[in-house]
RNA sequence: GUGGGUGUAGCUCAGCUGGUAGAGCGCCAGGUUGUGAUCCUGGAUGUCGCGGGUUCAAGUCCCGUCACUCACCCCA
């Protein structure tokens, strides 16, 4: 045997019996979208890799050095999606759905891929759940996004999340605040690194968590103290609309996001269980995607929430979020004539929706009931030879232990109404 | 990209100062040629991550390498 094939580096496959919570994750965090009336939208795992360094921005990390990029046969540069929101916002302009009823309110949930360093809860290959409200420039809708996000998560039974908020301002006042950053970064003790990244985004170096810089933001001016009176009153209205919802916060006027679309309103959900990596959920209003994509000048806002993140939550939480797995039935046969019947009543159940099993390969008695026992089954069916021959079989309740003999010709409809109950 | 930790059975791990590879769980089979959570008995699976070095002898010591992992960075 030759060396045995391993998932990429940074992957992981998600295996039963923990898939089933996978699952259940993911369709909780989506719910919420489907009942507030968001259109399911899907699109390609990758996108021309201008979508991405002109929508996500080409001075981010992501772009500049976290992204799969590559050239297909005919030479074009195509790129594996770094996040969901620019394909859907390309999406969005190449259908001209901005020509229909505004806003556009859309959801997804898919892959996506980032070079990075693998660490916990940091994946080269991860799932997320993404919300978008194309369009239209609301306050309400900033906290109608919020409030979705936060019910899937509400809904999964979590409690050691919170959300931080603020707001990023916009093109009417950031650039005056951006000045005032960078004449204060620039008196600091700084490491060329950090130096460099001050001139690219200087915004940034305020959420570097190293306690050597920290120390020195301490009268770092900050963007909330120098909104103009639009996005302070688009920021107050917000804040208003998610006290209505129900919605607690906790002010971050620090809090930066890694992707240059981001204006206004910007939002990050963590959660205290998981180690470096805490975010499992951001996102916000950016006023400038839509136009760097060729689309016209509109706002929107959206949030992506990591599903295999969301799942460490859960995990760390001890919550038990998994339907029930198994079968309803299993069928355990024993020999040739049996076996025959077996299948075909395994397949008959099937066919009436409910769930059912039976051995495959050639297993004694002993350890098809195991299999049984395994398979979650409430019932078994025992086909023997001695029964056959009596024209029965033995319908067992695992649970109970007590067996019946049940005549064949009553078997199908026995036990569709004992365990379909 | 930078730094720390760890690599022994499918899983969790033990293996003292070098001396012929172990336990528990799990899996399979038998005890019971017709009955699953218990019990008893037996069995299978390891190039001790890989390569090199030191030594009469290396899972153990040294060097290199790869993988995994955690943190910085970044972010879901």
């Amino acid at each position: 045997m030759s060396e045995p094939m391993r998932a990429p580096k940074g992957t992981f496959d998600t295996l039963p019996p923990d898939s089933a919570q996978f699952l259940a994750v993911r369709d909780t965090l989506t719910a919420p979208l489907r009942r507030a009336g968001y259109g399911y939208i899907e699109t390609p795992t990758f996108e021309d890799t201008a979508v991405f360094s002109r929508g996500v921005g080409e001075s981010t990390d992501v772009v500049s050095k976290e992204m799969y990029t590559f050239t297909d046969r005919g030479g074009r540069s195509l790129t594996l999606r770094p996040e969901l929101t620019a394909g859907l916002m390309r999406s969005f302009i190449e259908h001209r759905l901005y020509s229909g009823a505004l806003p556009v309110k859309l959801w997804a949930v898919g892959s996506a891929f980032r070079y990075e360093r693998p660490q916990a809860g940091r994946y080269r290959h991860f799932t997320q759940v993404d919300c978008e409200a194309l369009g239209v420039d609301d306050p309400a809708l900033d906290a109608e996004i919020v409030a979705l996000g936060v019910q899937g998560f509400r809904d999964l039974g979590l409690r050691d999340f919170e959300l931080l908020l603020t707001s990023l301002g916009d093109a009417t006042c950031r650039p005056q605040y951006r000045e005032l950053l960078v004449d204060f970064l620039a008196k600091l003790d700084l490491d060329e690194d950090t130096r460099r990244r001050a001139e690219i985004n200087p915004l940034r170096v305020l959420d570097d968590k190293r306690p050597e810089v920290q120390a020195q933001l301490d009268d770092a001016p900050l963007m909330v103290d120098h909104l103009s009176d639009s996005t302070k009153a688009h920021y107050d209205a917000v804040r208003e609309h998610l006290t209505d919802l129900g919605v607690s916060w906790t002010e971050a006027p620090r809090l930066v996001r890694g992707l240059d679309y981001y204006t206004k309103t910007t939002f990050e959900f963590v959660h205290s269980g998981l180690g470096s990596q805490s975010a499992i959920g951001g996102g916000g209003r950016y006023d400038g995607l839509s136009a760097s994509l060729g689309g016209p000048d509109l706002s929107g806002i959206g949030y992506a929430v990591g599903v295999d993140r969301t799942l460490l939550a859960v995990q760390a939480e001890g919550l038990d979020v998994a339907t029930s797995s198994g079968v309803q039935a299993f069928v355990v046969p024993l020999g040739a004539e049996a076996k025959r019947l077996a299948v075909k009543l395994v397949g008959q159940l099937r066919e009436a929706g409910v769930s059912a099993d039976t051995v495959y390969g050639d297993r004694g008695l002993k350890g098809a009931m195991k299999a049984a026992d395994r398979s979650g089954a409430s019932h078994a069916v025992v086909l023997g030879d001695r029964d056959l021959a009596e024209g029965v079989a033995q319908l067992r309740d695992l649970r109970s232990h007590e067996q019946v003999a049940v005549p064949l010709t009553e078997l199908f409809d026995r036990v569709r109404a004992t365990v379909g109950a």
